[in-house]
DNA sequence: CTGAAAGCGCTTACAG
DNA sequence: CTGAAAGCGCTTACAG
């Protein structure tokens, strides 16, 4: 008789069932060669017991080892586009059996290279990594071991794994020439902190499309820092102090863009300043002027990511791949108020 | 010499380091009784071979039979207050040394069954459980056998189990209030399906306010159901398209609320038809007008149900507890657009 | 301080 | 069709 505080054991099951552990292996797990009257006497008393396989200790036994997890690496789950990625990763996962260890590194490289390696302490099948690290040479060992890796959002460096990525430049190009055909020629760029992949390349693409359209580059109007609402709104509000403010603003990032409006609104500029914000938002429709954005589809970098790794896990060779979700231009009124050069520009 | 595609154990590295086994297990472990020397030698060899231990295997063995990981079962990870939810209760567990798997159900009670059932597989140490299911006493054996379990937003049904919630019925009453005071006497509410706990909660506490005002109740102007931004945003057209359509509006929830704004302001009424949303958006101040809210903290249920658990875990007794987080009106300016009854209601 | 043996709950490989 | 034995990577309980 199995004690009441502790979970039965197939070996529970087998006692009760008078038959082998083995028996009751083969029910449980489906397997064929088991009689039917073998198999009803398990599973009663498997009903009886409440008898629930213990999939931790059958991954440490299988030859595959398999353990029908795999962990998910964020900056912060709580940002609307990892958790919109998050939900594609685990709703592709679910549907393949698995289950997603999601943590947050909240930026702190450290701290990201601790979670991977407690991911992988517990055992997770593969590896999604949405990295704040410079450098990923650490998991050179997994890599070589085996463990299927996909990066997402960001390339990995010093290390050759996959990536789900979006057109970070093109997009930031697209914004920008956006604004410069509604007649803007100072526009302001407000991006995610230095040396993070993704500000990078959306900084490069604003600066191209200034460069294309023979506009300068100001510094002046150019800031990169933390990306949250206040940094945003603090960093806008400078820039609308300068003698020569910006009459057109691309906000790199979700919370910035939220930053950014903020402060436009609280000095009443919302109508006279163009918006175009990096990656959409729940209510850019309902904005008073609604909100013009490059729209990224977290859902399609989730489910990518995700299916890569699952193909690799069923056996599909091991090749690196760099694939690029297209951006697109949503413009709804905020990108679309005309700038002082706009009669030039639609010439 | 181990293989270079498996990963290396503990016996790898006791045969490395010329110790036995039980040596490594204390060196790794920071167990008492181990020389330097050997200390040396093992962690030497660890280094070389790039051993981890293996917390599923660590889990198996152990007495407590720990796994170092908490299930969480939400009912959609995208919606943004789950992700807030989430985050909070990754943060807490990341504090405590353990992992989340967090899992959406899709509002489905058959696989949140199936989804509970799958992380109890995966031995987690506890539960952390949004349900959407009226009868939860298929949890009462695991209750029995010492999981700890804490139910989020909604309270369990037929199972005595510990709950952490916000003030539903108060923070609805509030907001009905509020609109009634500044003249509205035709107010519409829109919520959640039929049945879904937090739904009928605010529901009460709409009819509560409106019955106290000596109000009527007219069902015409009270709509419940799939609370998504579409089904919101055609409710409200719907509803202004009555006769005697509403003055102001009590949106139940998030997702409602952006589909509510989306219809008023195609219709050019968000200026006219006060609002006040249950549960806060990012964008609400930026509105126009500003978006009135009744503010929740998933922040704060998350981390109350999470310290819950993990106090249960670290010894102190089982108790049903039922807390409740209290909630906030936070006037921007929708929520105060005057009615036709606003001089009587003032004075 | 050190290690050989047993065993966590399961699957594998094999014999009947 | 059925089951006894070995072993996954680790900790426990114990002897030296």
């Amino acid at each position: 008789m199995p004690d009441r505080l502790r979970r039965p054991t197939m070996n529970d099951v087998a006692r009760t069932a008078g038959v082998s552990l083995k028996s009751v292996s083969r029910v449980v797990n489906d397997e064929v060669g088991a009689s039917q009257e073998t198999r009803e006497r398990v599973l009663a008393a498997a009903q009886a017991l409440g008898y629930r396989r213990n999939d931790a200790a059958r991954a440490l036994r299988r030859s595959d080892g398999r353990s029908a997890s795999i962990g998910l690496v964020l900056e912060d789950i709580g940002n609307p586009f990892a958790s919109a990625l998050n939900r594609a990763v685990e709703q592709v996962a679910s549907a393949q059996g698995s289950l997603v260890l999601a943590v947050s590194t909240n930026a702190d490289p450290d701290r990201e290279e601790q979670l991977v390696y407690r991911l992988l302490a517990r055992a997770v099948d593969a590896l999604l990594i949405m990295s704040c690290r410079r450098d990923h040479r650490f998991l050179q060992p997994e890599l070589d071991r085996g463990v299927p890796m996909v990066f997402v959002d960001r390339p990995p460096r010093r290390l050759a794994a996959s990536t789900v990525r979006v057109a970070n430049s093109k997009g930031a190009h697209d914004a920008t020439a956006h604004l410069i055909a509604h007649g803007h020629h100072r526009i302001a760029f407000l991006g995610d902190r230095p040396s993070l992949y993704t500000a990078d390349e959306r900084t490069r693409g604003y600066l191209r499309a200034l460069r294309e359209a023979g506009l300068p580059a100001d510094p002046a109007v150019q800031w990169r820092g933390q990306a949250d609402q206040q940094h945003g709104a603090l960093a806008m509000s400078a820039l609308l102090d300068l003698a020569d403010p910006p009459t057109a603003v691309f906000a790199g990032n979700n919370l910035i863009t939220i930053g950014v409006l903020a402060t436009l609104r609280r000095r009443g500029l919302h109508r006279q300043v163009a918006v175009v914000g990096f990656d959409d938002l729940d209510l850019a429709e309902v904005m008073d002027p609604p909100l013009t954005v490059i729209e990224q589809d977290p859902g399609a970098i989730g489910r990518l990511a995700t299916e890569q790794v699952f193909s690799r896990l069923a056996g599909s060779p091991s090749t690196v791949k760099d694939i690029v979700v297209p951006t697109r231009l949503v413009p709804r009124g905020s990108g679309e108020i005309p700038g002082p050069y706009q009669a030039l520009s639609l010439r």
